[in-house]
RNA sequence: GGCGCUAUGGUGCAACGGUUAGCACGCGGCCCUUUCAAGGCCGAAAUACGGGUUCGAUUCCCGUUAGCGCUACCA
């Protein structure tokens, strides 16, 4: 078969008997390309993701796209980007529908020959949209009661409107019941009278037989020939589940464990959408979050290991996961504690797992400097060779989004940032401020072996000599060296910062404060 | 409307017949302290309602209510 969008769109996209030589577990993840990949389809992405990778399974990646109208090809790459962020990669595809039509037709065909089908002519109005618990007029009440869903006389060979374009709709048997096994939900069981009779393939618009694919033929077809073992997806497709049970039947084919999982809500409590803010997956991305904090959040979103535990990298929940653990009932979406997982990986990442994503977001914003990646402090004689990651660390405690780095902690980065007037406010309004700080600039500059405690001892006894408390001098020296009232404890800073840097900036202070 | 699913603090999850109903986020307070975080401690806060079954129900069954899903020639 062919993998990707490179090929010409005549031959469909098959799957050849050798392609995988994994037996056992296989899943697949089937956006549609109909907008951005929201945090509900990462999730379910990240859930057959585990399941796949904890089984030692088979992840293929099929594109649905196969309403033209609706598609739009543009987003798939932003889709794949998703996912490659999210850290959640596919070992077959992305298979397209749109290029697989012949084999859903070949499968209409089929059904159709088997007589599990049937050629609608009815409008499309007929069976849409409105309340179908009366039987259609055209058609005599069953015996046994009203018919729950639209069947009309085309399936039983007498065409509603001779002369139309045809669809094929499945002929859905008339009572009984399906049933299929769930591995969250567990057993159902659906009334055949309660199911309508979908359709299989779209009316033809131009001169062709038939037109494209529907959503259940796609599926079904496909999960078939991809061998899925196990479809995992949301728990909107429930209802649809019986329909495809069906179809698998008309096709000769066994169902596959279905796991359908709980939805994502917003706060309140409805189906999340754009209203609620940030849904597409790529916004978190932009926003700073770190790949592996949201995919824990997500990974807690309507699944348990089972424990109190929550801080779970990727290898804790490549252990722990499992379709036992997760929950049938939908969850919100909370973001305060989406940032709360993210000040947590920031804390408690080994420091070299987190310089690369500082390094990129110092790199996006324009501040990097190349020296740093070998670990020397900027202007130093390059001995230290652990700058960065000392800088880092002292930073993130304090840190909640990865932009932090370039906007809370500029002056850490560079030289050309402003004092933040609120700061100087707050902090230089005691006259004798200008006067100590000129003083500590001095004692600094004296300092021999520049470390913390050289400039604790030297700071606290330009206080005590100033006759002020400590704790005025060192706010106003945090305001004079990095230019705002918050930031990390003084004496780390200045370690990191360098002396030299230090005592110029002390200066540059002083002889700035006449000036407004 | 019909059919289906679900129901533990505001939120995410535990407890899968017997616990003072646990953890986390958020919220409030205290401690730490050099600003702000982080961290530690403490606190407020829940089994939707009504019936059963059982020696005993958050847990099992039924009903009610509520929410969500499906009910398209969308996926």
């Amino acid at each position: 078969y062919t993998e990707g969008s490179h090929q010409d769109g005549n031959t469909p996209q098959v799957m050849s008997e050798t392609a995988n030589k994994t037996p056992g577990v296989r899943v697949r993840f089937a956006p549609s390309p109909t907008g951005y990949l929201h945090v509900g389809g990462a999730r379910t992405a990240l859930f057959n993701w585990l399941f796949a990778r904890r089984q030692g399974g088979t992840m293929v990646l099929r594109i649905e796209d196969t309403d033209a109208e609706r598609n739009k090809p543009e987003l798939v790459k932003g889709i794949l980007d998703g996912l490659q962020w999210l850290g959640v990669d596919w070992d077959e595809g992305p298979f397209y529908q749109s290029q697989r039509t012949e084999l859903y037709r070949a499968a209409a065909k089929k059904c159709l020959s088997n007589g599990s089908a049937f050629l609608c002519y009815c409008p499309a109005e007929k069976y849409a949209g409105g309340d179908h618990t009366e039987p259609a007029q055209d058609e005599e009440p069953k015996a046994g009661g009203p018919r729950r869903v639209t069947r009309c006389t085309c399936r039983d060979g007498i065409p509603s409107t001779p002369g139309a374009k045809p669809a094929v709709r499945f002929k859905v048997p008339l009572g009984g019941t399906t049933k299929f096994f769930d591995a969250v939900f567990g057993e159902s069981e659906f009334s055949n009278d309660e199911i309508e009779d979908f359709v299989l393939l779209r009316s033809a618009k131009g001169d062709e037989e038939f037109g494209q694919s529907m959503y259940q033929l796609g599926v079904v077809v496909d999960d078939i020939d991809m061998r899925i073992t196990h479809v995992i997806r949301g728990a909107d497709h429930i209802s649809n589940t019986p329909k495809q049970v069906l179809l698998y039947r008309a096709l000769g084919a066994e169902p596959p464990v279905f796991a359908h999982v709980p939805l994502i809500l917003g706060a309140d409590k409805r189906r999340l959408s754009k209203r609620h803010g940030a849904t597409d997956v790529n916004m978190y991305r932009a926003e700073g979050f770190l790949p592996e904090a949201f995919r824990n959040f997500l990974a807690l979103l309507g699944w348990s290991p089972g424990g109190d535990e929550e801080f779970l990298r990727t290898k804790d929940l490549l252990q722990k996961f499992s379709l036992e653990g997760v929950s049938r009932t939908n969850a919100v979406f909370d973001r305060p504690k989406l940032e709360w997982f993210n000040t947590q990986y920031l804390q408690k990442l080994p420091i070299e797992e987190l310089l690369p994503e500082v390094e990129n977001e110092l790199k996006r914003s324009g501040l990097w400097k190349p020296e740093w990646a070998a670990g020397a402090a900027p202007g130093s004689d390059g001995r230290d060779h652990a700058w960065l990651a000392k800088t880092v660390d002292l930073l993130r405690p304090r840190i909640r989004l990865l932009p932090d780095f370039s906007s809370w902690s500029l002056a850490f980065f560079t030289d050309d940032f402003q004092r933040d007037p609120a700061a100087k406010e707050k902090f230089w309004k005691d006259a004798k401020v200008p006067e100590l700080l000129a003083k500590l600039a001095d004692a600094l500059a004296a300092i021999p072996e520049w470390n913390h405690d050289a400039c604790d001892h030297v700071s606290r006894a330009v206080a005590e000599a100033g006759g002020v408390k400590a704790g005025l001098l060192i706010n106003a020296t945090r305001v004079a060296i990095v230019g705002q009232a918050v930031a990390p404890p003084l004496f780390d800073t200045m370690v990191v910062l360098g002396q030299q840097r230090v005592v110029g900036r002390l200066r540059e202070a002083v002889a700035g404060f006449g000036k407004s």
